[in-house]
RNA sequence: CGGGCUGUGGCGCAGCUUGGUUAGCGCGCUUGACUGGGGGUCAAGAGGUCGGGAGUUCAAAUCUCCCCAGCCCGACCA
């Protein structure tokens, strides 16, 4: 019975196999409106627990959960002047409401800016009320000119995080805390994809911010897909809003605010980091199957044998399944499971209750090794701690391999054609350099310190800019 | 908006260059039997305005023209 080759993750093919094991692992589905998405039961799992990981996270940074509208007046939009000029191209925009012209617009919201800001502007009247933390998960729309699945969905699923502060250093301090804390703490630790972290070139920041932060990932085929993003707004737009306070002298000040934002992207992130040529691996901290306990035929006690090993695992805390569907043949259920990247599968047939084991695959390196029944909860936990250190581990090593050292323009080209360039921002700052980049669709990714480290601005000495295509 | 490409059963494709009986293949689907430790096997079936329109021809999936839709690359971007 020859295994058909699955899925071939090619540089070249790779768009086609990243449809490939969306389509099989049964994540999403293209809506009808071109660019938007369906996100499928398995697929959403996977982002409920991104979300409930991220949210943790972000409340253990103090910010609060809080809902705003969808609509916003267009008015608000042409307050802050840049962020209208970065986001007007890309708006939807409601004419008519109960069957009539509506006097004023309203824009579906891009990104909630402004409507929280006109709050924060009514909540914040003294120093005492600061900081301000909020946060927000829900949909936005960006009229894309080229929607990807997951990863540049027209409409789309985020948190997107508002806080407003004293000062700028409390604001800056807050929107490093949020991209280490929280963005690279849960990237890092439970998708297991390893980051550059730097600033954003002045001329890449997010509309109406004084600074940008951002997380950089790379995938599989070299390419950079930026994760997450922290940005400084400066006082941009507390003045556009009238977010003011009074300070312990009996001053008015204007607040700083920063927001912040993560997104569905993960999901493709995800998929386009672990991925392998037998669909999605995902890490065992993040999955929400974790193991699958497959009952090959329910003959001899096997039936019984495989629930009652899924019962103690579930009973010890793992995320773990049943799968009794004897009706459809082993080898098409295992190759599901292995498409949705569940980590560990727990095989349980007449053989091995015969012998008093469980045969455990490992999803990573689709490793078999036999199991006595009383040993199979504890094997199952250290092999999930073993297959997240090593997904982690596998992708580091990847991504520090594709990623050279540059010197000069001509290098960084070089480099980024198959990964990333690692060059002094001196040699790669300003515009006209982005110019030149861009010919082979290389851009800054982002910008860091010598050691790694997230700098205050592109001003600072001795900086390195990281390089690539991107998604 | 530029540059490329593709439209053929539910899905993925071949056939088109060089027109020729009844348009094929894989997957999926239906029924039955056998199976079952890696997308099983065998048998029997269902399923098609060949994107649309016009033209050339004895004859068009195939050639010509027009239209429509979608995809990819670039510009925009979480």
């Amino acid at each position: 019975m020859a295994k058909a080759p699955v899925l071939t993750p090619q540089a070249e093919d790779f768009p086609r196999w990243y449809q490939d094991v969306l389509n099989k692992a049964e994540l999403a589905d293209n809506g009808p409106v071109r660019g938007t998405m369906v996100i499928r039961p398995y697929g959403y799992g996977l982002w409920e627990r991104m979300q409930a990981e991220m949210d943790l996270r972000i409340k253990a940074c103090g910010a609060e959960n809080a809902y705003f509208p969808l609509f916003i007046p267009e008015s608000y939009l042409t307050r802050e002047a840049e962020h209208v000029e970065g986001f007007s191209p890309e708006l939807a925009v409601v004419t008519h409401g109960g069957g009539k012209e509506l006097e004023e617009p309203i824009v579906v919201r891009p990104t909630s800016e402004t409507v929280i800001g006109e709050f924060m502007g009514k909540w914040v009247q003294s120093y005492r009320d600061l900081p301000l933390l909020l946060n927000s998960w829900n949909n936005v729309v960006r009229w894309e000119l080229r929607p990807r699945i997951f990863l540049r969905t027209t409409e789309f699923l985020w948190q997107e995080g508002h806080t407003a502060h004293a000062t700028r250093e409390d604001a800056a301090a807050y929107a490093s805390r949020i991209l280490h804390e929280a963005y690279a703490d849960f990237m890092t630790n439970v998708l297991a994809i390893p980051l550059y972290l730097g600033i954003k070139p002045s001329y890449d920041r997010f509309a109406g911010a004084i600074n940008t932060l951002a997380c950089e990932a790379m995938m599989r085929d070299g390419k950079a897909l930026q994760m997450g993003t922290s940005h400084e707004l400066g006082q941009n737009f507390a003045r556009a809003f009238d977010i003011q306070y009074l300070d312990d002298q009996g001053q008015q000040q204007l607040c700083w605010t920063t927001s912040w934002g993560s997104s569905t992207r993960m999901v493709g992130g995800l998929i386009m980091c672990h991925g392998d040529d037998r669909g999605l691996r995902v890490p065992p901290r993040l999955a929400h199957i974790q193991s699958v306990v497959l009952c090959i035929r329910d003959e001899e006690g096997a039936g019984e044998a495989a629930a009652r090993i899924n019962e103690e695992l579930v009973a010890a805390g793992v995320r773990s399944r049943l799968d009794a569907q004897v009706a459809t043949p082993f080898g098409r259920r295992s190759t599901d499971w292995e498409l949705k990247g569940v980590p560990v599968r727990l095989e349980v047939g007449p053989r091995d209750v015969a012998e008093g084991q469980a045969v455990l695959v490992r999803r990573d390196t689709g490793e078999k090794q036999p199991v006595p029944l009383t040993d199979v909860v504890a094997t199952v936990q250290r092999v999930l701690a073993e297959l997240q250190d090593s997904l982690l581990a596998e992708a580091t090593a990847m991504r520090d391999e594709r990623t050279a050292d540059a010197t000069s323009i001509d290098e960084v080209l070089e480099a980024a054609a198959t990964g990333f360039a690692r060059v002094p921002w001196s040699v790669v700052a300003g515009e006209d350099a982005a110019a030149e980049l861009g010919t082979k669709a290389v851009t800054v990714r982002c910008i860091q310190r010598a050691d790694g480290t997230v700098p205050a601005d592109e001003g600072e000495d001795d900086l390195y800019a990281i390089c690539g295509r991107s998604y």
